[in-house]
DNA sequence: GATCGAAGGTAATACGAATTAGCACGGCCA
DNA sequence: TGGCCGTGCTAATTCGTATTACCTTCGATC
């Protein structure tokens, strides 16, 4: 049987209230316990290793000292676990640090292949608010977070729903570091380049594009998705391209491997950019040049920016960290100069 | 302002008990709601997007679908990264299928280098249940748990505090796998061995060394945490051992590697078998010989037995799982035979 | 034409802690 | 001898939901 106020207070031979009030080291004015009846209470409670309920607390108090986290992937997947946990390691420390506690949303059902914020029985409400993170956030739920006044903040950058206030986040400068790279590349000699990634449907993919883009306004753009790597490869060498940036690490590393295998060589042959950390597994650890993403960074300033919004200090809602540059061995002056 | 209940049932003009039994689906006999008027609450419903407060209803419920996670390290720490990993990604997917959601105890305040359950404000409570990670767990906050009756599971095995019931826990058998290990080797024609690892503290260390022991009842032990791989190595070869067994991964691999660099070859001149997996990331990726902790089964079976315990089924509350061996290419007949 | 039962609800209460309002007592001052 | 204040408490209420116990109305039955 769990112990309540109650029963502490019967033991002291007190009431419930005394009991709230020395738990809370109440000692203004209005509620003044002799130091005896303090003493009595505190034996009772230490004698029966009393703790309060922490839900009760929370059903009148506003805080509960837990920080949600909602992944639209998983939180612990196999193959992308390297991709995550930086971000989760950070997130972590800093709750840590400030003495919260993290709760996974891991019951959301999935629907349609996506895990989904909003269901029937949501239970965003056990947290003070929550970390949301993933590639790509369903812009409904957004607006819908937005509109409820749920306290959150997206780890990583996403577009503004029409008409909606800010959507907090604190992100990474894809833009600005895609641009610098490609720019380094330019300098260099390059004059063919070409980006290889999705270029859309994630906020992160579509910045990576608008970067490159900013400076090489025509250079060649392949989403990889639907065709093999090899194909991609063939076509970057028909049409001269000499530096390529791919999003992905995995996939860069899968490029520059095809590439030796047809004999070419990295980078004399072909510089490989790579525009971010690798999103699976990958068997070679050669040294790329291209940025990290500073992700447990991110997931510390998340918490940051969060815990700002509950307390109602003013925080600027939309924050983007710099990505590290790499200088890396695999961006060099093509072969010809 | 937060919708309730009472918002509800003032805007579909019935009570907060017939808003209450809509939303349950409460059919029964005793509480019979017409299809009209049930319409018109789960109208307004949807078109307020309201949803119950979690908290609220654990006050009056048993089951509030959290389950705890407590880790005596760090979750997410960069070192120990790799293996804890697994140990959550089981875990996470069984409480995915379950519809549970996890709760990390990272407000748990460190004492003394390590984490403690019991501190003044323990938030215990906020789970159901909960789940125990850690090398080691000091015998009193498990004498407590097991006290105060708190359903949990630690995942890995522990010794039983003395006069006390079992304590739950889904563990590896490293007993077993060790045994099998060092038979093995015998078979193969080794005569002299030894065991690197600490060998005691954690159950999992004590455990390994029982297994050689059962084998080779005078077999080395030298506990590496007090010196250099180096002067180990040293201390093997002087004595002529010619397979070793280490606990951890990346000690072998360390020790291997010194090995090595002396001109020795393995598994020629030393056999080396891995006990586990590495618990810091390690540089090689060689194919030891060994086995490997089952880790995310580990995570996925705690959760169900914590489930069960929570149910009130019966069910086995101390639970070993088989490791999986490894052939590998590092324990082979020693070179003089 | 009183009784009964079913239908369709609602009022009241409980859960565990925190907070607000206020009560009883004694001492001091006028 | 009455008023006032300080001390040391406690009763009552609150949070949002689930449950229990009950109430009213109406038609059918005896």
């Amino acid at each position: 049987m769990r112990l309540t106020q109650r029963d502490i207070a019967r033991l002291a031979r007190v009431s419930q209230t005394t009991v709230s009030l020395v738990l809370n080291n109440r000692t203004e004015a209005s509620a003044r316990i002799p130091a005896e009846t303090r003493d009595r209470v505190l034996k009772v409670i230490r004698e029966t290793g009393y703790v309060a309920d922490p839900l009760a607390r929370r059903l009148l108090q506003q805080r509960n000292q837990i920080l949600g986290v909602f992944t639209y992937e998983s939180v612990f997947p196999s193959a992308s676990a390297d991709f995550y946990h930086p971000f989760l390691s950070g997130i972590e420390e800093s709750a840590e640090e400030r003495g919260l506690d993290l709760l996974l949303f891991t019951s959301a059902p999935v629907t349609d292949g996506r895990r989904r914020v909003f269901h029937a029985n949501n239970r965003l409400r056990l947290a003070d608010g929550s970390l949301l993170l993933g590639r790509h956030i369903p812009t409904e739920e957004l607006t819908r977070l937005v509109a409820e006044q749920y306290p959150f903040v997206s780890v990583g950058r996403r577009d503004n729903p029409d008409s909606s206030p800010p959507v907090p986040y604190v992100g990474a400068d894809y833009v600005s570091a895609t641009a610098t790279l490609t720019e380094q590349a330019f300098e260099l000699g390059h004059q063919r380049v070409a980006f290889v990634g999705p270029g859309e449907g994630a906020e992160s993919s579509a910045d990576r594009l608008l970067g490159f883009r900013r400076i090489a306004a025509r250079g060649l753009h392949l989403p990889p998705a639907d065709r093999a790597l090899d194909d991609v490869l063939e076509e970057l060498l028909s049409k001269n391209v000499t530096a390529v940036f791919v999003e992905d690490l995995a996939d860069a590393d899968a490029l520059a491997d095809a590439a030796r295998r047809r004999g070419l060589t990295v980078p004399g042959d072909l510089s490989v950019v790579a525009l971010g950390d690798a999103s699976r597994p990958i068997p070679s650890d050669a040294d790329y040049s291209g940025f990290h993403i500073p992700r447990k960074e991110m997931g510390r300033q998340a918490v940051g920016l969060l815990e700002s919004i509950l307390s109602g200090e003013p925080a600027d809602p939309q924050q983007l960290l710099p990505c590290e540059l790499v200088e890396g061995s695999t961006l060099a002056a093509p072969r010809g100069l």
